[in-house]
DNA sequence: CAGGGCAATGTTATACTGTTGCAACACGAC
DNA sequence: GTCGTGTTGCAACAGTATAACATTGCCCTG
């Protein structure tokens, strides 16, 4: 199965936390990287709620699961997620969420509703050229790129139209 | 003169200042909203630096001015001049930059260079264009859209080049 | 010009987000 | 074993942003 489903669309939604997981331990395994049980913890985490979390969301629940953690343990382990790719920072909602593109090493573009709070990444060709486009035309070298579309999303907007 | 002036390139700062301050008395008094001492005076703050300035830095740079003001006060300066599109929060930075370009309602694209910190605002027809495909397949509304790429500026690249 | 209404500001406290620095522990290499 | 390195625990703190309510100032109207 793909990570392509919609957020906001039904899907099943355990084998794709259980997808994530085994990627994620695959990358781990190629690169000598341990994916250790915090670590692990946090990206199941991140995965289940399949919206955005903020790190001391992520330290409320683990706090709940009787894992006294403070916030640089719950950083670090987001510290190593991204590094690894499996996870991205949504800097305008402060919050992190899975990757679902985590070998490839693309900018992702993010879908954000603001009905629903849904996030959903994909990776454009054609806003990957323009922005290298219009950098190079300025003499910019670009490193890292932020791209956070907030709207919308399909279900949100015939809800929004149909109110109850 | 225009504000097209590239913030690390050598321009006439004082007249870039003025400029953006007499634009914005104009697009004020258009709307009939209140510029008000401290709106204008954060505002200039912000433009007299040319770089991204945090909420923080601006509180200071009161105090140093013998106004004594509290963290509410610069958040309402600066809600106040994003929403007359006079200044745009670098979500990426949690920082505020002047906006070149107030008077268009466009989703300005910004190049962050990590060497020297400054910012360039630019707005780019074409990755616009892209973003909007690109929600548009997915059937999503954008509403508010953050394009933010950090790299070097050309100035930057150079002395990296050259070592000291 | 008194008083009412509204926008702006002042003030205090607090919530939320993220980091530093150091100690303790785990695990593989030698 | 023990040494080195990477990971986690822990305490304190730094930085960013907002809530809630009081106060001020200004315009407008009667």
């Amino acid at each position: 199965m793909s990570h392509d489903a919609l957020p906001y669309r039904p899907h099943n939604h355990d084998a794709c936390v259980r997808d994530a997981l085994a990627e994620a331990r695959s990358i781990c395994q190629a690169r000598n990287a341990r994916l250790t049980p915090i670590r692990q913890r946090v990206l199941e985490l991140i995965w289940e709620s399949h919206k955005p979390l903020g790190a001391y969301d992520l330290l409320a629940m683990l706090a709940q699961e009787g894992h006294n953690a403070a916030p640089p343990t719950v950083y670090r382990a987001l510290d190593f997620l991204q590094q690894h790719g499996l996870v991205h920072r949504i800097a305008s909602l402060n919050a992190f969420i899975g990757c679902s593109h985590a070998r490839e090493h693309h900018t992702g573009l993010f879908l954000i509703c603001r009905g629903c709070r849904n996030v959903h990444e994909l990776s454009s060709e054609g806003v990957s050229r323009a922005i290298a486009a219009a950098s190079s035309a300025e003499g910019f070298t670009p490193v890292e790129t932020t791209i956070e579309v907030a709207g919308l999303c399909p279900r949100c907007q015939q809800q929004q139209a149909t109110p109850a």
